[in-house]
This record gives C-alpha cells, structure tokens and sequence, in this order.
DNA sequence: CGCTGACCCTGACGGC
DNA sequence: TGCCGTCAGGGTCAGC
C-alpha cells in the first residue's frame, strides 16, 4: 500500500494531532506483526510525551522524551487518530491513547507492518543500512550511476532496493522509469550516466507531486486525516495495462519483474 | 557480495 | 449466490 508519498502523506497526517501530547495508555491487540511486538512496549510507553512524528525510508518515527517508535505501515498498514471511545475492528492492532482525549490507532489487514522502539532509531538493525532519502541532497545521478556499475539486475529492481535508494516502491518505479523513458528491462550496470541523471530528477519529481497529491489511492489508502490520495489521476502506466499511452498512444504492457507487477510503453522507453 | 525465488497474511475481484 | 484462483502499494531470508 504506501510507499515514500503515501508514508509522508500519514506522517504528516498525525503529527498536529500527537506531538506534544502525552500517552496515557499503550494497548496492544495483536503482537503478530511482521515481527512479534516486544513485550513491555505499553509500560515503557506510557507517560512519555510525543516530540515530533519524522519519517528514514518508509519507516515513520514517533519520537517521545525516552523511546522512540519505529512504525513501518506494510502492504496494508495505516495509521489514525480516532476519539478514545471509538470501537475498534478487527485489524486494529495498537491504540496509542493520548491525554488529548484522541487514540493514533495502527490498522494493518496483512500485517506486513512492524513496531519497535529503539533508543536511537536510525542505528537500529532494521534502518542503518538503508540507502539515501530521495529528496535528499545525496542523491543524484551520479550516485546512482557509481552504485549501478557492476549490477546484473534489472533497472527497475535496482531503483527499488532500499540499500540503493530508500522509498521507490512499485508504482512510482514503474513511474519514473518511464518518465526518463528508460526501458525497465536493461540492465542496472548497462545503463548510461547521462540516463541516471534523468532517472535521478523523474523519482525526485514523481515522489515530489505524489506527496503534493496526498499520495495514491490505489484501493484503501486513506491518510492520517480519512483523505484519500489524489495521485492515481497523474499516473502514466501503473494500472494502465492495455490502455494508450498518453504521450504516443502506444498500448501499456505489463510483465513480472522480481514477483511484482512492471507496466511500461515499450516505445517511449527505450 | 549479488541475485533469485519462497514466504509472510488477509481481502478484493473476476470467472465460472 | 458461491466457490476458486489470482493478485495486491512491503520486506526478509535462505540458498546458490
């Protein structure tokens, strides 16, 4: 479900109604996440007070005057605010209640997503190694282009390796390759410089005008404020298989790439 | 180290 | 209407 826009989207989405609040009262429904929810999480969360909401990759960070909460959101994960009386459903596996009288609440059907705390968040095992922040000021073309020398893998795989680039999941891969207009198949370490610095600019664009967008709702994203994201208008070929090309009026094919779904214009990207 | 494919889980949807 | 197969925006991990 969320990718870089759609986690910023939530992030941005909970943060006015959290920071500076304090919890009053952690429950736990389900601990069965990607990684079983450490016991003990509601005692050394209650009391603390919320600092700020940031956001490493697809991970948002919660962070309190102790712990902080590393919250990634999964395939189906999302998170937000409800009043504290509010009945729960079924996969709504953590309420964090708040002396403001609301509840942030994790939802998570697949529960693909996790829950940690950490002390010092980006040095945790499941953060430290990750790749550069797109919108940040170390990446670029060059960067991607130095990585990619060497690499048998698809180009398109290679943009959705965290250790490469953090928050390119498979739309806005499939977006961006097509904005540069480069083929997903080539490989990774045969793709010239000047079409990494075209690559480079298209994720930083494409990310950009998703988060403006609130994301993409594909079928039940829903950000921290029950809006749903607006992005899927501007998408060029991700869930166009079959239809025409904007630009060309090509039909958009789609293949398997690594398990997941590629759709491309085999004549505007080369 | 790099790459591939299995796997984790539930729900929605299309075909019959 | 109901059943069944397929697919889904995430990521880790074992094995080669």
């Amino acid at each position: 479900m969320p990718e870089l826009p759609e986690v910023e989207t939530s992030r941005r989405g909970i943060e006015p109604w959290i920071a500076g609040t304090r919890i009053t009262r952690v429950v736990v429904r389900d601990r069965r996440l990607r990684w079983p929810v450490a016991r003990g999480v509601e005692r050394k969360l209650q009391g603390r007070v919320v600092d700020s909401v940031g956001r490493r990759a697809k991970y948002i960070l919660i962070r309190t005057d102790a712990d902080t909460i590393i919250l990634h959101l999964g395939m189906t994960g999302s998170v937000f605010i409800v009043d504290h009386d509010a009945p729960s459903s079924v996969h709504d596996h953590i309420d964090i209640e708040l002396d403001s009288g609301k509840t942030l609440r994790f939802r998570d059907p697949r529960r693909f997503g996790s829950f940690h705390l950490s002390k010092d968040p980006l040095t945790h095992p499941l953060l430290e190694k990750l790749g550069p922040e797109p919108l940040g000021d170390e990446f670029d073309g060059e960067y991607l282009w130095r990585k990619s020398r060497g690499r048998k893998v698809s180009i398109k795989q290679f943009i959705m390796n965290a250790h490469v680039v953090v928050g390119v999941g498979n739309i806005y891969a499939s977006e961006s390759l097509f904005l540069a207009g480069i083929n997903p198949k080539r490989a990774a370490g045969r793709t010239a410089r000047h079409r990494y610095d075209a690559l480079a600019d298209a994720i930083r664009d494409i990310l950009a005008r998703a988060i403006k967008a609130g994301g993409t709702t594909l079928r039940d994203f829903y950000g921290g404020d029950g809006e749903p994201g607006y992005f899927k208008q501007q998408l060029e070929v991700y869930d166009r298989e079959g239809e025409h090309c904007r630009c060309c009026n090509t039909i958009i094919k789609a293949f398997v790439q690594g398990q997941r779904s590629t759709y491309y214009c085999m004549s505007c990207q080369t």
